[in-house]
DNA sequence: GATCTTTACGCCATGCGTAACGATA
DNA sequence: TATCGTTACGCATGGCGTAAAGATC
């Protein structure tokens, strides 16, 4: 057994389904299939049960999969750190990101900490008014912004997070109890002017049209940050699109409703091109390993934090 | 990088000797030779500085190491767990050893334990007086003996422990203080008579001549356990070849020196071929993964033992 | 010159994709 | 019939051994 059948085991073992495996590896559907069936026959026993409907591990596959878990981290992590060491990835890395998408990366930061303990990482705020400025002006090494992006000077690397489009509205507002809202509804009562930003780049936030074609006006209060934006929400002024993971961050009197029938949005890695460091090139492979996260990753990891901090509270009770 | 890269270079970074590396690894020199070069181009450094003289770990190396050697040990547990759940590995294994070659053990049991967390394993006491009468009587599973062992019913496994050959003789005696003696000298004092013992299997253990072709006279106290053995060397009664480990846990008044011209005995484990179980073959495997051990080995362990018990107590007595 | 590592070269095992097949809802 | 897992088959990458060369004492 080498380490590529343990990649495609413990991918299987996550997504439970052979075709995403497959596709998350850059690998055939076939591959998986026989490497899976190999594993089984070298362990003399089953890891999975599987129709062609349904994956799920066997009792004996869970227990494989957690202890192949540690040490497949623990290997590619030492491989990585390694490389760091030797190409001498050391200093800051400045990773901008707009309010609270910076919580979306905390993962792919936590990930490059570890592969490279000589690096320090800062992670300074940016403004959707200015999205570009920061690196032209080289005060952020990376940023993270919704894709796509199609700048001459500047790369659109690996995409970080994907959460649903939403709304944000006041608490009064009447669409505040919607479990979602259409594209068409959205339309009705957008109210934010974002002032002069790049006009491919604000549309797939702010689109100047709906899905039937019809105009969106582009009137309301004006706005540069996230936080600006959020206190106008609050006060009922303004109503504006924002992605859903807003939601769980946002303050009191601000409801973010999802729009069920736009595309996913997408946050991406971006940096000028013609300076690419190694210590960039360190952090897409970071977020790369790490892979997309989504709204759901992160509320589950939120719960598993809130569990560990229950454990330890109890524990301390215990011993007290 | 795989794991039988990353196996290679672990096995280089503790012999630090290519030619011995690719011996136990049964490949040629030529692998290990590329199997390093080609992780040290993808890593980007240097792992060892080496001469045709000399092989040493770089800081890089060193560091690679210490988090390959944890995550390589968890995923080849988490295999051989895994294949002995599998093929039902339960139930209890006796394990017959002879007076204190049960310690030189232990490390095997342990790897055993750990890979099959559902079975028992027993040691009981067997006697050189009668080194086979155990498996045939089905009173133990796996006995371990020096070897070699030539049964027709029974199979000779891997070695489990090589130390040098050495004499017992009273603190009193005139070679007591010897830091070791020749073959010779050892056949001007021998004095023992084991009984009627298989006669191949005790020459190993108790030559009727020396090198030189001198008949070793058998003549002196009947002794038919180790205990007994030591007992009456301790009362100056009785002189005896013996495995040098035995100093390591003899009692006081029994002094053992090694014998510097005899060759290595070497411990092997030994099973009935017809008897031949799951639990035997997956604890000979554990012993193939161990490998031989030394006296050296065991002495290390012992001091790491120590300074365990030393922190452990310091800690204790810190919070007291 | 003996010992140890590296390089050169060729073989073939095996990882992998394509395509056809089988099963299930 | 659409979706998903398995089997059959063929190609080529790369692991590996042999043999010779290079380095160091």
């Amino acid at each position: 057994v080498e380490l590529r059948d343990i990649e495609i085991f413990l991918m299987l073992a996550q997504e439970l389904h052979f075709g995403r495996t497959a596709e998350r590896l850059h690998v055939s559907q076939a591959r998986v299939s026989q490497a899976i069936k190999k594993q089984e026959r070298q362990i003399g026993g089953g890891l999975f049960e599987r129709t062609s409907r349904n994956v799920t591990l066997t009792p004996l596959g869970a227990q494989l999969r957690d202890d192949l878990r540690v040490g497949y981290d623990t290997i590619q992590t030492g491989l990585t750190r390694a490389s760091g060491v030797a190409r001498g990835v050391t200093g800051t890395l400045r990773v901008g990101a707009m309010g609270f998408d910076s919580l979306l990366v905390l993962d792919v930061v936590d990930r490059f900490r570890s592969c490279n303990p000589e690096c320090d990482v800062e992670i300074p705020e940016i403004h959707f008014s200015d999205p570009f400025g920061p690196l032209r002006r080289d005060e952020a090494d990376i940023v993270v912004l919704w894709r796509p992006i199609r700048e001459p000077d500047l790369t659109e690397g690996p995409v970080v997070f994907k959460v649903r489009h939403a709304m944000a509205v006041s608490a009064n507002h009447g669409l505040a109890d919607r479990a979602s809202v259409s594209m068409d509804e959205y339309a009705d009562h957008v109210a934010v002017d974002p002032g002069a930003v790049t006009e491919y780049w604000l549309e797939t936030m702010l689109p100047s049209r709906t899905l039937s074609g019809r105009l969106i006006p582009r009137r309301g209060p004006r706005v540069r940050t996230v936080h600006e934006l959020l206190t106008l929400v609050a006060a009922g002024k303004c109503v504006s699109p924002i992605g859903e993971h807003a939601g769980t961050f946002a303050p009191p009197g601000v409801v973010v409703v999802p729009i069920h029938d736009a595309p996913l949005l997408e946050w991406a890695l971006v940096w000028r091109t013609d300076a690419e460091t190694p210590l960039i090139h360190a952090f897409t492979q970071a977020a790369r390993n790490v892979g997309p996260s989504t709204l759901h990753d992160l509320v589950g990891k939120a719960d598993q934090d809130v569990n560990v901090a229950t454990d330890m509270q109890e524990l301390g009770n215990g011993a007290a």
